[in-house]
DNA sequence: AAAGCGGGGCC
DNA sequence: GGCCCAGCTTT
């Protein structure tokens, strides 16, 4: 695609197609400003209603920064993110008290401002002051990476800043309200996360996704983080044929179901079967390895042989000492289940 | 239930 | 300056 054509396409369809009934599409900074916070995380059907009551509550700036932290959060409430009207509040008051109530009016001022970042500046001096400054949001994101078949997360630094001095480089001469009124447009009612209408889209034509068929590929997802990993030690300490389990707490994994005693290795296990009587540790078992959701969990398992048991072993809250064959059928966690049924006499060779 | 989201905060 | 989080929504 030639240079500039992006942003020709971009403002006619915005000026066919686009979104004209906006209550924020004024020149007033503040009501810019305010429109962008709301925006930040929340859709444009959620905030109508609330945009509206706010400016009826505080039609100014100035207004805004007469009023009460407390009354503020009482006309966002129900919006969501109340940071958001922290921060806006006391923008509200610096701007009263550090500019005399002027909002300022480059994009890097702006940016000053507590709950304003690069993007949300941008789309404020582009609206309000018709500056040449670029946004990035996710919806321009979206855009940008399937028209221009950008690969790579969009968030890690390396693309992101790629991303950056594309939508800069894409800028028109004028018409920065329709164009960057346009981009926002497109991602949220064309260029869809889901299912995008790409019939409908002035890039079609040009739009390297399409072309290629891949709009589910772009933008690329955050790469799955490796599932942390998580080291235990399991005792599996037999005594007279019995193994002892121990209820664990209703709270976490397994909560509420009984499991063998847990340590973090033979040191701790040493000094558990100290207190527990006399015995040996015998090698330890292979490494057998469990898979949550959200972790996975590498289990040592510990056989201890028991010639003696203390007096109070056995009087211990939520402890108790099963024959091997029926502590498997005690409602114990699956791995615990199976390193049960691996004892050698566990269940009796069956 | 899993991903996405802009800015803030922490290192 | 880079990485992760808090808080909430959408898919």
């Amino acid at each position: 695609m030639k240079q500039g054509e992006f942003a020709v396409r971009l403002i006619d369809w915005q000026q066919r197609h686009g979104r004209h009934d906006l209550p924020w599409q004024v020149s007033d900074p503040y009501r810019v400003w305010l429109s962008e916070i709301m925006l930040q995380q929340t859709q444009v059907a959620s905030v109508l209603s609330y945009y509206d009551r706010f400016l009826q509550a505080f039609p100014t700036l100035a207004a805004l920064a007469a009023a009460s932290q407390a009354e503020v959060l009482a006309l966002w409430s129900g919006l969501g993110y109340y940071s958001r009207a922290r921060n806006l509040h006391r923008a509200a008051q610096r701007v009263m008290e550090a500019l005399g109530g002027r909002f300022p009016s480059t994009r890097a001022e702006i940016e000053l401002l507590p709950g304003v970042g690069r993007s949300t500046a941008a789309a404020i001096a582009a609206f309000a002051f018709d500056r040449r400054e670029a946004i990035l949001d996710g919806n321009v994101k979206r855009v940008l990476t399937r028209v221009f078949g950008i690969e790579g997360f969009p968030g890690d630094k390396p693309v992101e800043n790629r991303l950056w001095s594309l939508a800069e480089s894409l800028l028109p001469a004028r018409d920065m309200a329709a164009y960057t009124q346009g981009l926002m447009d497109l991602g949220a009612t064309v260029c869809l996360r889901a299912n995008p209408k790409c019939d409908e889209c002035p890039m079609a034509a040009c739009c390297v996704a399409r072309a290629e068929g891949r709009q589910a590929e772009l933008p690329t997802r955050k790469a799955k983080k490796a599932v942390p990993v998580r080291q235990v030690m399991m005792l599996l300490a037999v005594w007279q044929g019995k193994v002892r389990l121990e209820r664990r707490p209703d709270r976490g994994i397994w909560g509420g179901l009984l499991s063998l005693p847990e340590c973090a290795g033979t040191q701790e296990a040493e000094t558990w079967l100290a207190q527990q009587g006399e015995g040996d540790l015998l090698p330890s078992w292979p490494e057998l390895v469990h898979v949550f959701t959200h972790f996975r969990l590498v289990i040592t398992p510990q056989p201890i042989m028991l010639s003696r048991r203390s007096d109070d072993a056995s009087q211990e809250a939520g402890a108790c000492w099963l024959p091997i064959d029926e502590a498997i059928h005690a409602g114990v966690p699956a791995p615990v289940g199976k390193l049960l049924a691996a004892w050698p006499a566990g269940g009796n060779g069956k």
